[in-house]
DNA sequence: AATAGTTTTGCAAATGTTTTCATTTTTCTT
DNA sequence: AAGAAAAATGAAAACATTTGCAAAACTATT
């Protein structure tokens, strides 16, 4: 008598059990105003008895959308990604979408599997975070008629839709903020680059932008590391250990910075008298940080909104009206950066 | 010439183009043992030509398995559920599973909603946060035979299969180890309790374990706060203000517990000489922090892990083995607790 | 060169829907 | 109460695959 006894429940059970034909069934779900009140009551209450549940996989195959619209992103784990994620999920799921969400962790041909495995179930979009993936990626992308976007970085030349921030310009800001402190000895924390044009537009933009008031980089003040404020914490300790010691230090991201700031507390230094810190993100809690991180801000939940509203705009009209938005990196200053102490 | 040219490409373009019939093709893909070498290369080839890429949709409608996973949590946000979010898609991705994302915000009729959707995309299995959901979820996922599993709490009670810790005694751990360094005058800093079983846990924990020392926690030092760095930062100003101050401050969780140290830092005060402070949780950066936190370590990357190892099972085998499994907190004592002070 | 056995392939039915078109039923008008 | 118009329903084809079964094409054996 239970439920679970018949196997799974079809429209044609529930049309049976409603004494209509699948048609009209089918019809109650998607164009309810074709169909009869009494009929569609009736119709509800089997589906109702029965535990029916539509099978999109089977609409799917008809050409109507799949609702579901791929994220491909280098790792899920860091602040950095939460909250553009959840912007966008949000956002798409305002229109009915969901998102299929996959990680290559910074291996863009794994980035390429990935993208492949969204198109075989069908995605009516994707979305990949950065401009730079790999040569496969970018034809099977174009080859494939799904619209598709770029997440987070943004750039004119562009080929493909992009929203986000130009990152080289986020660079370019900080640097020229503390450069402009009269900082010379300044220090570099950075990424692994490879994989991660991000990061490398970030770094361009910092050497360029101290390079016209006559400073690079020295070797020995250019640390590579992970982002986590473990690996930057240890990592500034070795840094600060050294004879020659910088006045200012220049992070990658947020992340990075958390942990040189947590170096310092370690240390009993202080930023910015001892020390300039600055990250790029503006993470939430930046700004709560004591002391407060001077940063540039990169508004990942706006660029997830818009990105998402961009999407369901280019799924739902053909014809793909090419709206790149670019969201101006801005500077905040807050109180890890001050003057050089001579 | 372009294949753009051609609308789609379908598995009967592909036979076609390979001088073969359609079930050669599909053979080819899904039981390539049974088709000859030579025959294989010339449909590779007129797949590469075409640009074809399967249809999982149409497989799907076969009986054949999605190749998805549900995945419905609270917030992708936060520090919290990235880790875990991030463990269990890659513990499904390397049994080729994607998952299938999805926040509520809290709110489980919105989580009914999506799990209703999940099962629409007839996802392979289901996996939800926490072990309280509405009584229509419960009841759709015992009616329909998605194998489904419950993440991050733990009880022996539950119905269905979960994975994660028990966060009764994670609250236990915390408050038994705050009450036993003589502390009496004890604050409570918790979000909202409704629709998060996690936190009300904790904090019956907490209760119960002071309650053993004859304490409750005073009306006025019970904070009620959402899960962040910023809010739980005001929300200590605000109870530090009060003439009548805790020796110590017992956090939901570790990101409330990083915004009372930040606020303690502006105060300056010091933990744990001018009061306590714990977190629950263990999140990553935690133990970095400068003081290091205290707090009850609750292993999100083993648990998501588990999680996926646990859900790929139950699909496989279609004889659910129930094989729920707890991961016990662990009491992590750092730097921000110590005694009393008279 | 004929037979038996094995490997490879194709045909056709099945999967769970949607949709077009035709038919039936209902409602309205006189 | 008949006829016209409108509304509601059903039959069948379509969608992109997979698969059981049978036929065809090879190999091996004598």
């Amino acid at each position: 008598m239970s439920v679970n006894n018949y196997k799974k429940a079809d429209i044609i059970a529930v049309a049976k059990a409603a004494k209509v034909s699948p048609s009209t069934v089918s019809r109650s779900f998607n164009h309810p105003q074709l169909v009869k009140g009494t009929t569609r009551k009736r119709i509800d209450r089997a589906v109702r008895k029965l535990g029916y549940i539509r099978n999109r996989a089977a609409q799917t195959i008809h050409g109507i959308r799949s609702g579901t619209i791929g994220l491909i992103v280098p790792t899920i784990d860091h602040t950095i990604f939460g909250e553009l994620i959840q912007s966008f999920s949000q956002g798409v799921d305002s229109f009915g979408f969901t998102i299929l969400l996959a990680s290559h962790g910074y291996d863009l041909e794994r980035e390429y599997e990935l993208t492949r495995k969204m198109l075989e179930h069908r995605v009516d979009g994707i979305a990949l975070i950065g401009l730079d993936h790999s040569n496969d990626t970018h034809e099977l992308l174009s080859q494939q008629q799904t619209p598709s976007i770029f997440l987070w970085n943004h750039s004119d030349q562009s080929e493909f839709q992009c929203v986000g921030s130009d990152n080289y310009q986020a660079g370019y800001l900080i640097a020229e903020h503390i450069a402009s402190l009269g900082h010379r000895d300044i220090a570099g924390m950075f990424p692994p680059l490879t994989g991660n044009d991000r990061a490398s537009e970030r770094f361009r933009g910092v050497c360029d932008a101290i390079a016209k008031y006559g400073i690079t980089i020295a070797q020995d003040h250019l640390v590579r590391t992970p982002y986590s404020v473990g690996a930057a914490k240890i990592a500034t300790g070795h840094l600060l250990a050294r004879p020659h010691k910088p006045t200012a230090i220049i992070c990658g991201n947020d992340v990075l910075a958390w942990g040189v700031l947590h170096a310092l507390s370690h240390l009993n230094l202080r930023a910015p008298d001892d020390i300039s810190v600055t990250g790029i993100g503006d993470f939430t809690g930046s700004a709560d940080f004591e002391p407060s991180l001077t940063t540039v801000r990169i508004p990942a939940g706006a660029i997830g909104l818009k990105a998402a509203e961009t999407m369901v705009a280019m799924i739902k009209n053909e014809t793909p009206i090419p709206t790149s938005a670019a969201f101006p990196p801005r500077l905040k200053i807050r109180a890890t950066s001050g003057p050089a102490t001579p």
